[in-house]
DNA sequence: GCAAAAGTGTTGGTTGTACACCCATGA
DNA sequence: TCATGGGTGTACAACCAACACTTTTGC
């Protein structure tokens, strides 16, 4: 009985553009599902480790490289993809969309950040990895600070409000946010403020990273 | 380039003897790693669906059928096989130890379950497997109500709270574990008691699934 | 001066935590 | 009668949700 199966691997690449959730997706050049979008995924190589095997693919197909990213599941049906038995792993990744424009390449004609509202059915089976990495990066951002990630280095309290707000698909009350980010003691208040802004200019923060860490390690919660 | 691999699924069954959390271990007839205990485990066939495959090697090798396995993560390091590239999805699932009585077949000379504080290393990368298992268990644990799987169709609250000391290894106060508990409200109190217990007989309860999942449609939330 | 977003406190209700004693039972 | 675990209540602290006005800026 054969036990050798072709492995893929799929990229959920998250990104927000101070106003809507998108994803980083490709247009297919050839068939299967020639001229459909799909997640930036290919075969995986036997002399590949799996995420380097993700970063790889993933550069390859829309230039956007060395970024982190995360297992998120396997899918292995029978019957996904229309001819062979390939069993794909998925990844996902949150990253700043102005820092990564995406230029396509090998078998994608396009590759673009598209709006998540906007996303219709998907090749193979993506539509439902991307339901599922929908729902992973939601219950991660209750759980825990993530998401600076979509940020630039610098931000304002609204931006991340605004972040949280497109993810979790419901408004937040602004000074609650507020008590509760600073609370927690990660966020670095900077000198700058917005310029050229027709209203009062707001602060400036950074994510303390090693703050995080620190805290984290002491077994501290941060539920939101 | 080559690009089917051999795949193979691993289980990581987790059980719980009233004391101390268990997981069911086989110990290798074979080599690699004869004589050394690993988790359940075997390749992949091709025309095997994932969860299907997961169910069968358990079976094959230990006897435990019929189990709700869930998919726990995909541990595909290009050494993590002495020999060959083997990429290998982990599974893992709760079950209740006195109804689970294994019973090694196949490559496995023996099938058993372990006490958790008792395992050294295990075969291949299956310490690893087993941590990052146990990781998952915990968050779990905290997150919503699990573990009902672990205990007997009717168990008292210091059962159940004896279970969720064990897993999150600390001491849980008994008054505050049986307000949050019953305050969820999907523990069905039963008429019966315990009997020729050298104490007070407790009350037993059973968990009401429907109404869990009813209030968790209802989008309730519980933390523990 | 007006439109637009920033920034700021308080209150009432809910929840979590810490803690100690009596009860029922079998040995 | 003793050892064992079952079962119960309260008080204080922490946290959360709801809510409205003043400030700064560019146009």
């Amino acid at each position: 009985m054969e036990t050798k199966i072709p492995i893929s691997v799929d990229c959920v690449i998250f990104g927000f553009d101070d106003k809507e959730l998108k994803v980083l997706l490709i247009k297919r050049s050839q068939p299967p599902f020639q001229n459909c979008w799909a997640l930036p995924g290919d075969r995986l190589r036997i002399d590949e480790d799996l995420r380097h095997a993700a970063n790889n693919v993933l550069d390859r197909l829309t230039g956007v490289r060395d970024i982190y990213l995360e297992q998120l599941f396997v899918f292995g049906r029978l019957d996904r993809h229309p001819s062979d038995r390939v069993v794909t792993i998925a990844y996902y990744a949150l990253v700043n969309i102005s820092e990564n424009e995406p230029k396509p390449s090998s078998f994608a004609s396009r590759a673009e950040w598209i709006r998540i509202s906007k996303i219709g059915d998907l090749a193979y089976d993506h539509r439902k990895i991307l339901d599922k990495a929908l729902r992973r990066l939601r219950r991660r951002f209750r759980g825990r600070p993530v998401g600076f990630e979509l940020l630039p280095e610098k931000f304002t309290l609204s931006q991340l409000r605004r972040l949280y707000e497109a993810v979790l698909d419901q408004p937040l009350d602004k000074r609650n946010f507020r008590r509760k980010m600073l609370k927690m003691d990660f966020l670095l208040p900077l000198e700058e403020k917005q310029k050229d802004v027709a209203h009062k200019a707001a602060r400036f923060y950074s994510f303390n990273r090693e703050r995080y860490e620190e805290l984290a390690a002491q077994g501290i919660r941060f539920e939101f």
